[in-house]
DNA sequence: TAATTTGTAAACCAATTGTTAACAGTATTT
DNA sequence: AAATACTGTTAACAATTGGTTTACAAATTA
């Protein structure tokens, strides 16, 4: 087995020291490290590259984090944890129902620090930040008598068949693998997808849906791969193996 | 009136000080609370009720805090935050890492407190209500000759035959299993179904108790698994196997 | 026995999902 | 540049689902 994915860590503070530090600690994990220190440099960052999570100071030069925090949240789901003076609870509660998912107070404790990141990271993996909707290292993944070829975007079955996917096909059953035996609804999969909302009246996961279980040759009165949870979404059922 | 769901808080907290000014916090946010002044009341009142968010001190008499987290996190997937001395770093981490969603410290912040759980709420109800009931990483759940199959939604005896479950007749039987041996009454089990009260005039639970009998071949005058507690509400009887 | 609560079959019907086809914007090829 | 192929999206309609209500029987309790 790989590695697993290295996870994007954003950093803006604009005290040098401070920031070279955090660096110095996510870095030492093994996350893939960028830093701002400004909030102009912050959002050229958070729109050039995947994040998976930010760590911020509040006070920055620019946009205060507060309104970064929002700017960001409304863009996407990405994790946000800021970093405030010890004793700033005003600001922090702000920050919190801004839509930041957590916050540190200075002076931090680096093993306090990492776990927190580490924590957010598993909570945001289920609504997911821009592009990342990948498997990491892994290559294929088999389930039933098929084999999900993920470079090629390709289905094999163990006739040889293959059936190719668009590249929203494969999103959709990468989402639903990657979540196997637990229902999602159509907004965490549209969000996964396309990092995009969904709204009642729209019918393209549907129609995806069926597509792929066509190509699946997939009863769904009787789903060996993709159940319908009526009124909710649907779920993966099939056991996956990775390679 | 009515309106929207209260949801439901259970504190664990040995001090009784601290337990009733907590209390009085939420209750004044009008959650639903209940209290536990020990690891043996918080164990039943988890098993009675239906929790959404549990307050936990780590220090409380009988088990750990610890230990009751890894405990109800391996049967369910509701909200944990824990209370901590302050600079227990150590615990704190440990306690994140067996699967808090959450801590404060002592002596906390009412407004912080309440805004952290109402933060947790919504990531729980994205975690578990969405379709999962709770049942946490459970895949299935078997009792008697049966075998819930969570993710198919599917029960299967043990001559192999299988009978599909619709979504509601699933959360029904899911929320009676999840507190097998403490009576539900009709109140609690549609609101943890569809998080909506449930009027006296109401049948729905009834004849969905009455399709899942018949699917089950459960004779309600002599119920293996559902038990009807006349005038309050249903009792899961046989033992339960997670796997 | 009377009153209340529960069981259950059947009908109901609103909401959800399935499916096909057409459309429009991109990308690809000629 | 024009023609072609591809693909996500929307529209429209069909099919299904599945919770709820109704109505009455049966059971339980007081």
């Amino acid at each position: 087995m790989k590695g697993k994915k290295q996870s994007a860590v954003l950093i803006v503070e604009d005290e040098p020291a401070s920031l070279n530090l955090l660096a110095s600690y996510f870095m030492a994990e093994n996350y893939l490290v960028y830093k701002a220190n400004s909030s102009d440099q912050a959002e050229k960052l958070f729109s050039e590259k995947v994040i998976d999570i930010i760590l911020m100071d509040i006070k920055i030069p620019g946009k205060t984090g507060l309104e970064l925090t929002r700017e960001f949240r409304s863009r996407s789901g990405v994790g946000i944890i800021l970093v405030t003076q010890k004793n700033d609870d005003i600001d922090k509660i702000v920050g919190l129902e801004l839509g930041a998912d957590d916050y540190v107070t200075k002076p931090y404790n680096p093993r306090e620090l990492t776990v927190r990141v580490r924590n957010l990271l598993d909570r945001v993996k289920y609504r997911s930040s821009a592009g990342n909707n990948n498997f990491g290292d892994v290559k294929t993944a088999q389930f039933g008598e098929w084999t999900l070829q993920v470079g090629k975007r390709v289905l094999r079955n163990s006739n040889g068949d293959e059936t190719r996917l668009t590249e929203g096909e494969f999103q959709l059953i990468s989402t639903l693998i990657q979540h196997a035996g637990y229902v999602l609804n159509r907004d965490q999969i549209m969000n996964q997808m396309k990092h995009r909302d969904w709204f009642p009246t729209d019918r393209t996961i549907d129609v995806m849906i069926a597509r792929i279980r066509k190509k699946l040759g997939d009863d769904r009165t009787d789903p060996k791969f993709i159940n319908t949870a009526h009124g909710t979404g649907y779920i993966f059922v099939a056991d996956v193996v990775y390679n």
